[in-house]
DNA sequence: TTGTATGCGTTATCAT
DNA sequence: ATGATAACGCATACAA
């Protein structure tokens, strides 16, 4: 069965083939009944015209670049998994790169991606990082998890979800409560995140018991190893993720120390599953992802897109 | 700056297109001098061919796709991860589709693949799964994780695995083992890994203890339970994966069943970090991933290509 | 060994 | 409202 073109889709059709390309880019100036008629043919014979001759005619292709900071981490799987539902859905090819945390690898990646002439560019945002440079490209960018002036983002209510977070524990009667977070060259993550506690610590006159590091639980387990050696009588950790809460719990759990309410960020079914009473803030990753993913669609397609910023649900149990 | 054509690197070369051409594409039939010439020139324009208009010229895109079962699992991330490492290098696109298991889903994708004309397909074998539709495909496939008739695999050696697992343990002194794996229609995981585990304890005169589910963590639990609550004095775990074993880990630290020694495949960083006496085998998915890539590679060139056996390599500490 | 001419499937321009 | 035609950038059959 060899490959069908417009110009047989118009011989079937009865029409020139200008026609069935002003039918299938939805031109306004064809008539209904030609364009019905046609419509029927393409749909009988399941044509889909060529991505690359579309791509070589039009000097651009249907490709949107992901750089996402590492494969392998469990939010931004949840988060792709949502932007590859949609991008696919709406016939756009992706290509995924990961940045590593490193300004020199994104800066990388962008050239590769600009050579390929692609459509867009989903950047899953970097604590610290000057995306200036990404101003001279002419290409749509959507930045995900953190705000960057200029860019339009999807971005989480970080401060709000700490808070949240706090309140909860407020409620439970607890009161000496640390904090784990990460460096806070980290804006979104890091910094907004601690403030959220620090003003919770500042408010209700409790003692600012925190420490930073990386993302990694190894991280979560040697900062809770500090906190614990130097404070007693701690209620709870508020993480700044789960993953780093998957570390302190590995810390606690080796000390035997119960009765200490860990709380992180990400809804992880993996910590859910381990630690049956983990408390978390669900930001819908997947529904990011989506939500992303038409961001940068309709930015392609020349529309204004408004920055999004996804409110936190707390998953008590 | 305008997008270079092979029309310019010609003027600049001061050769005819076709020659661009000829030494882009490695012809051999171009006088050493000449090709020296256009590759200076294409070297410091930094000039890269428009890859829509040699898929429209070819009818064959330089894009690989991938069906993988599930996106997030930690075992098939660090699989593509490879995959993709080498695939970029050799410049081609990659789509990523899940199967999420279904046979259905695959072969749904499969369509959707042949539509756009890509150049190769790399599956994650899925249990059971009858792949005879696509030999009707005229497309390269790798296969990977199962050795499946007709199509070059990228297998893993799950039987010398379990085997030096059981080894291992025999060595440690343990002879009431437990096995907890998954169906036996998924023929690698399921069945060939409980063979070795059956065919020791026949050699061995040790009673068959094993357990069947499903891959999750869940799974490992619920399993873990039936067995501990049927048996006793069980000495070790061996299970097919180190997702099971997690769950087995967690049925055995809630009922504070130490000296128990759980095995897994797949050499899971996180269970290393939960569990430090961790077992498992370590099968450098990312190495199968870019064997992977480079099988594909070759088979689209039109070179034979060989079956690959994984080892696995036991991780004791 | 190299250059010229043609066509791949599409969209945009220009007629009609 | 629609059809004919010219690009788009490349690879290749053919000519030189």
């Amino acid at each position: 069965m060899k490959k069908l073109t417009i110009i047989d889709i118009a011989r079937m059709a009865g029409v020139g083939k200008s026609t069935v390309s002003r039918v299938i880019n939805g031109d306004p100036g064809v008539k209904r009944a030609t364009k019905e008629k046609v419509l029927k043919v393409i749909e009988e014979v399941n044509f889909i015209p060529s991505r690359s001759a579309q791509s070589m005619r039009l000097k651009q292709n249907k490709v949107i670049g992901i750089i996402n900071t590492r494969l392998g981490s469990r939010s931004e799987n949840k988060t792709i998994k949502g932007i590859l539902e949609v991008l696919y859905k709406n016939n756009y090819d992706v290509i995924i790169l990961e940045s590593d945390f490193s300004r020199e690898k994104t800066v990388e990646h962008m050239d590769v991606l600009r050579e390929k002439n692609i459509a867009g560019v989903i950047i899953f945002a970097i604590s610290g990082m000057d995306y200036a440079f990404l101003e001279k490209m002419d290409i749509p960018v959507v930045m995900v998890a953190k705000e960057v002036e200029n860019f339009t983002s999807i971005a989480y209510d970080d401060y709000s979800a700490i808070k949240s977070v706090m309140g909860y524990l407020e409620e439970e009667g607890r009161s000496r409560i640390a904090y784990i977070g990460v460096d806070h060259r980290d804006i979104t993550t890091g910094y907004i995140r601690y403030s959220a506690y620090r003003d919770w610590c500042k408010t209700n006159k409790q003692k600012d018991i925190s420490r930073f590091g990386d993302f990694s639980y190894e991280s979560g387990y040697r900062l809770a190893k500090e906190i614990f050696e130097a404070e007693r009588d701690i209620e709870a950790v508020v993480c700044a993720t789960d993953n780093i809460a998957l570390g302190v719990r590995k810390f606690l759990t080796e000390g035997a120390m119960e009765n200490i309410v860990v709380t992180g960020i990400g809804n992880d079914k993996l910590l859910k599953f381990l630690y049956e009473d983990h408390i978390s803030i669900n930001f819908r990753y997947d529904e990011a992802g989506r939500k992303a993913a038409r961001s940068i669609v309709k930015k392609i397609q020349g529309e204004e897109v408004e920055n999004t910023l996804i409110e936190g649900e707390l998953v008590k149990l």
